[in-house]
DNA sequence: CTATTTGTGTTCGATAACGCACATACTTTC
DNA sequence: GAAAGTATGTGCGTTATCGAACACAAATAG
């Protein structure tokens, strides 16, 4: 890895993978992140796959320099360890969402994870790409989109979702969505003013 | 939070809690690791729970001792740092595991991940309790537990389970295991001779 | 403007895990 | 050594998701 990211506009998805060749999502960063937390974390490279999930702007930056910055400033340090735990929380709410909640309640979860890091309520995605996202079957997410879309949520059309009532989609998600978002207000309260 | 842990024969077990009551399992923690990471990545607290899965000693230190060593020493903050790294990878590979591979395949997994950090090959456990960390019903641990012990892996009884072979294990889990156990390895070579 | 590709909807049988109820057997307690 | 408690085994019917096949319509390419 010679560069980190940072996203302005563009949202990334952290994909794991399996030999088979499925996948999961395990945590998404937009701009109120960073692609490439291994380089001050010691590990130079990770196993999973950062996939830029809807196309966008970004920063990137020389891994040495990221470096410098964390070696030489404490605030620095500090903010991007504080990052990492919210990732962190992230991740592991992933895990037990996978574990115990519905492809429905995940669908909703992911379209608001998605949303946060947008400026419009607007997303272009495929089921296709979706269920790899989820690490379940496009069909699936046919179904959960269909669910949705009747209850009068989304509009959905050949890669285009709009967003019609957010709180609808706040009420039919897992609490899953709602923990994590309120950890990286903890977190990283100077970031984000969602 | 005023201590930090460090397990020398006991294992620790990150659970996170849903509202329903319901959990699952999203890293063990043995000797090789540190319980409290929250500790210098700054967050003071975390979503997850502790929970001791199998009895035995460790070393307790006040957070605070544990802060300072960590400002004041590079290589400590570079092993603490590439340990939490590896933990991270033990998450989001639990968190891929729980979405694609089977029962079977994941009780496999969590008692060899449990093997590794014990001494001996015979582990103190009721299915009721496994059936808590893996996130499951206790008669889907029942299940693969029986199959289990028919090929001859285990014998089990009434809390007490006794691996008889390992290599058959292995062989019968999910690449997860091989995959957490070689980053662990790569990451902090020092401290694991595994 | 026709042909092909792409994205979505639908069906159907298979399967893994669930929730619940209850039987059984080993352990501890008194 | 009887009674209560604990751990495991078993047998339902139910449900969510899977895998595969195919229909159809919108978008794109030639």
């Amino acid at each position: 890895m010679s560069h980190v990211y940072f996203p302005t506009s563009a949202i990334v998805s952290l994909l794991y993978e399996l030999e088979n060749g499925s996948s999961a999502e395990i945590a998404v960063v937009g701009f109120e992140g960073i692609v490439g937390i291994s380089t001050f974390m010691g590990g130079e490279s990770t196993s999973s796959r950062a996939v830029v999930q809807s196309a966008g702007l970004g920063y990137r930056m020389k891994t040495n320099l990221l470096l410098n910055a964390f070696e030489k400033s404490k605030p620095i340090e500090h903010l991007l360890l504080r990052y990492t735990q919210a990732l962190i929380t992230q991740m592991s709410q992933t895990a037990v969402c996978n574990r115990h909640h519905t492809l429905d309640q995940q669908f909703c979860r992911w379209l608001l994870l998605s949303l946060d890091r947008l400026k419009t309520n607007h997303l272009v995605m495929t089921q296709e790409l979706i269920a790899n996202m989820l690490g379940v079957r496009r069909e699936g997410v046919t179904e959960a989109a269909l669910k949705v879309q009747k209850a009068g949520l989304i509009s959905y059309s050949r890669g285009h979702i709009t967003i019609i009532d957010r709180s609808g989609l706040e009420k039919r998600t897992c609490e899953c969505y709602k923990v994590v978002k309120e950890e990286y207000v903890r977190l990283l309260p100077e970031a984000l003013s969602i």
